[in-house]
DNA sequence: TGTAAATCGGCATAACCGTGCATAAAGCTC
DNA sequence: GAGCTTTATGCACGGTTATGCCGATTTACA
């Protein structure tokens, strides 16, 4: 616990633990940075009217999201994604290169990325890339082309020859569906080609799904289970799902949960 | 604890400890260079102004922030934004292919769009695209590269090429000054080269602008007044805006307001 | 509806700031 | 080397900023 802050900093790590826990209460801030509560209401007051924050009684709420399509993915079960993105933290470390594919369980990755970390971040997906900007020491790359509404992400020609010069050294796969023998699915063709062309290229792969996902499959294969690196699910996936694709050499990792 | 320094010698100390533990006090340096605290606040100063600190109340922080990025912009006035951009839609019609540039402004310009508008749009900036993704009628082109974190968008060598091939019917450039005699600039040497690309490619050329750019200049020209097909500033500009501008041909709207 | 907590505005104060001026050292010109 | 300019520094002054405290008001909740 520093003590003796500058303003700017303060108000700063005000944001951090704002963007970190989803909220942050007057009391709580003013006993941190040993300061009166009158300062932290300030402070609050003018983070809000600078649009970074809402303001609440008691505290104060990350600036509310716009209501997006994708963003409106995002609103499903937010709770399961942030466990997820909790868990698929660690394997993403400084100085790597890394492909954010388009994928609300991505989304919330990228905001769960701790704002110091250094690395070099490559997405199709505007909505990815704007919280990615957040993040001050990353050096990001957009792949531009023609949008796709339904997936939210340039995949077309273009955006194929513009990522397929690129060799991450991890690919954090969005898919529709997992299953030992399809592998992993996508539910669009030309989303499956740009799927597979950029985690064919990378070092790793991880893959973060929710249980409604885990032994489906969609019309078109992106790449088999055993080409998949890691393999993040949730804290109550079916019992025996480490075993299975643990036996296929693929590292399984529960999220949130006591397990493993 | 040295004694007897350099000017240079201090300054760069100053930085190294500005580095290395992420802020500075004014006192403390005081004290540990054997000067007094008017000295170190020239120097803090000459370093913010030579953009190597960000000057704060009682010393100076990290350039860490980076001015200000555009995630920080969004959030002044919007209000006059809003209304700048209330102004600024009826100039986009239907079947158009709109270039939407970096700015603040602008995206407040995406998101005053009424949704069944079908048009082409083209934008370098994650943010924007973010926003355009929610007008369902919108067929959405990303420019991709390198993000300038300043800029907040995609503006280097690989974007220009890629907007290079594009001939939009009108671009929506966002700029950093405003002046009859300097015409349109921008503070960032890049930006300004993808701008002035943009901007003659394109058959119409609107900008929309607060009133702290009318009369300022930036470093670097993007194009000329003349060249400026639309000017929209707010209600209380100075009052012989419409006048100046308009001897130059340039149609001048005043935003939100009584006037024209 | 009552109560405790949270908020807002005003006020006081101490620390901090920039400016202008003076001084001294260093550099330059002749 | 005399005389000038330039530069770095310190000091004094008045203005500004950050913060804490107080009183009045609003809000949440039982």
């Amino acid at each position: 616990m520093q003590t003796d802050l500058l303003l700017r900093q303060r108000q700063s790590l005000i944001q951090d633990r704002l963007q970190q826990s989803g909220r942050v209460l007057a009391v709580d801030l003013a006993q941190e940075f040993k300061v009166s509560e009158d300062t932290i209401r300030r402070d609050l007051r003018e983070l809000a009217a600078a649009g970074l924050c809402e303001r609440v009684y008691g505290g104060a709420l990350p600036i509310a999201p716009g209501g997006t399509t994708l963003t409106q993915r995002v609103g499903e079960a937010p709770e399961r994604k942030a466990a997820l993105a909790a868990a698929a933290v660690p394997f993403i470390k400084a100085g790597m290169t890394v492909f954010f594919d388009a994928s609300s369980t991505n989304l919330a990755i990228a905001q769960a990325l701790t704002a110091g970390l250094e690395l070099t971040a490559v997405t199709n997906t505007p909505l990815i890339a704007s919280a990615l900007m957040e993040k001050p020491r990353i050096d990001l790359i957009l792949i531009g082309g023609k949008i796709d509404r339904l997936v939210g992400a340039a995949i077309g020609a273009k955006a194929q020859r513009d990522v397929g010069v690129l060799r991450p050294d991890l690919c954090i796969l969005g898919v529709c569906g997992v299953d030992l023998d399809a592998g992993l699915t996508a539910i669009e063709y030309e989303d499956a080609e740009f799927k597979r062309l950029v985690a064919r290229n990378s070092a790793a792969v991880l893959a973060a799904v929710t249980n409604d996902k885990l032994g489906t499959s969609a019309p078109h294969a992106v790449i088999t289970a055993q080409e998949c690196t890691t393999l993040i699910v949730e804290h109550d996936a079916t019992g025996n799902t480490a075993e299975i694709y643990g036996s296929q050499g693929i590292h399984v990792v529960y999220a949130g949960g006591t397990k493993s």
